[in-house]
DNA sequence: CATAAATTATGTTCTTAAACATAAATTTCC
DNA sequence: GGAAATTTATGTTTAAGAACATAATTTATG
């Protein structure tokens, strides 16, 4: 973890706030580019930890984040996936309670911190503010309402192909139409709740039938509907 | 389900809209109180269907709610169990998408409902409420994250233990110490994702264990720190 | 009240996915 | 550069829980 010195403002950081800033009056538009930070993570790098107090809003500016829980017999199921643009770590002090889970840099990631007393203090002032969380929490519980029903009910194969699908969504693709992530089958098996075997048969087999194709750790989908049915079906 | 034609706003009524009522300037809070309506559910009535657009806030005055959605084979997962005073079916609404989710009274309820439309009025106008629903969702959806792990890596005991540990929270204590709850084995299993024959085993099991008691359709809770145990063992 | 439907109970079989094992290939890092 | 660790790959065994079957009991409903 490395804390840019000076210059944190850039226009990419202005941009990536601007969910926000745009929403503020000008002194405290002002207020929270001041004390916004940019941040830069190494790969596997935590960015907060389970158990923790909440301290900041964190918003990805460039790579990836995952955002992880660990379970039974410290088992890990990877929550979210976030890509640039995404906010995150705010949910547990808007709660007013510890992070119930962990963040953690994919791979080299460049991250926005904003301190939540800020953002408390910015909330209290700007309905519209108030009014952006409402919506971004309101709309991750539907999300993760039907990601509950994924997980506990879907075969192994219907949840790789959910986990595809929505990793395309988030990541977007590469100049080659790769998926824009890096994983190893151990996290795409962490996503999907499943052992790492199962996830390294998945990806083989689905290779193997040219529903998806794969290089160095990028995956490309093929066979969209197919992969969109094997996701319903189960 | 049947309105309630005149005198809605009983005093009931008003202790179970108190979290919001107490927020609002006398003026909002007349034409939130003018605007409730009390509606009695008959068992197994639904309240709001899945894919429905939302418009209307919901609070369990009497009885009790469950939250469910529809899965693989319309295989139903029940997320959430509601008691009295808890306020439901607004999420959809906050999020501008229809219902991911169903809502059927679990036995006979009284329910209040006010229109999602005054909401968003009052909302705009009162800082305070939106923070209400603000710390609602941003607590429901830290409790999504804990209940998505137990769901998926728990074994079926663990899940039992659990759903038993978090339904006598939620509903409390009848006069002779059984949760306050009347329920099948299916719906404990469809809450705690299961088939019906495995919730009717674990609890005979748990029974014939002393850790649990049952009679009639409620259960009575023996062992509690046995419980916590077998809840987190998985 | 009587019939149908739902619920509880329990036994048996079968399938999915976990667990375990081994090895090759790749990556990390001193 | 080379040792150690991680990741990918694949085969085998095992166990958890689903699926199926049957029946007794309770509850709902015309």
């Amino acid at each position: 973890m490395y804390i840019r010195q000076q210059n944190s403002i850039t226009p990419e950081v202005v941009h990536a706030l601007s969910p926000l800033l745009d929403l503020l009056p000008m002194e405290e538009r002002r207020m929270l580019e001041r004390s916004a930070e940019v941040v830069e993570y190494k790969r596997h790098e935590p960015i907060y930890n389970e158990g923790e107090s909440p301290n900041h809003l964190y918003v990805v500016l460039d790579g990836a984040v995952k955002v992880y829980r660990q379970g039974v017999c410290g088992r890990c199921q990877i929550m979210r996936m976030l890509g640039a643009g995404s906010f995150f770590g705010y949910r547990a002090s808007l709660a007013h309670e510890p992070y119930v889970t962990g963040a953690t840099a994919f791979g080299p990631a460049t991250i926005c911190c904003v301190p939540m007393n800020l953002i408390h203090q910015v909330m209290a002032k700007c309905p519209s503010v108030m009014k952006f969380f409402v919506e971004e929490l309101a709309k991750d519980l539907g999300v993760s309402d039907k990601r509950m029903v994924s997980l506990t009910q879907k075969h192994v194969r219907g949840r790789i192909a959910e986990s595809l699908l929505t990793m395309r969504e988030v990541f977007g693709l590469d100049t080659e139409g790769f998926i824009d992530l890096d994983l190893t089958r151990q996290e795409l098996a962490d996503y999907s709740n499943m052992t790492t075997s199962n996830a390294i048969r998945t990806i083989s087999a689905l290779v193997s039938e040219n529903v998806i194709s794969v290089k160095d750790k990028r995956i490309k989908l093929l066979e969209d509907e197919l992969l969109l049915r094997i996701s319903l079906m189960g």
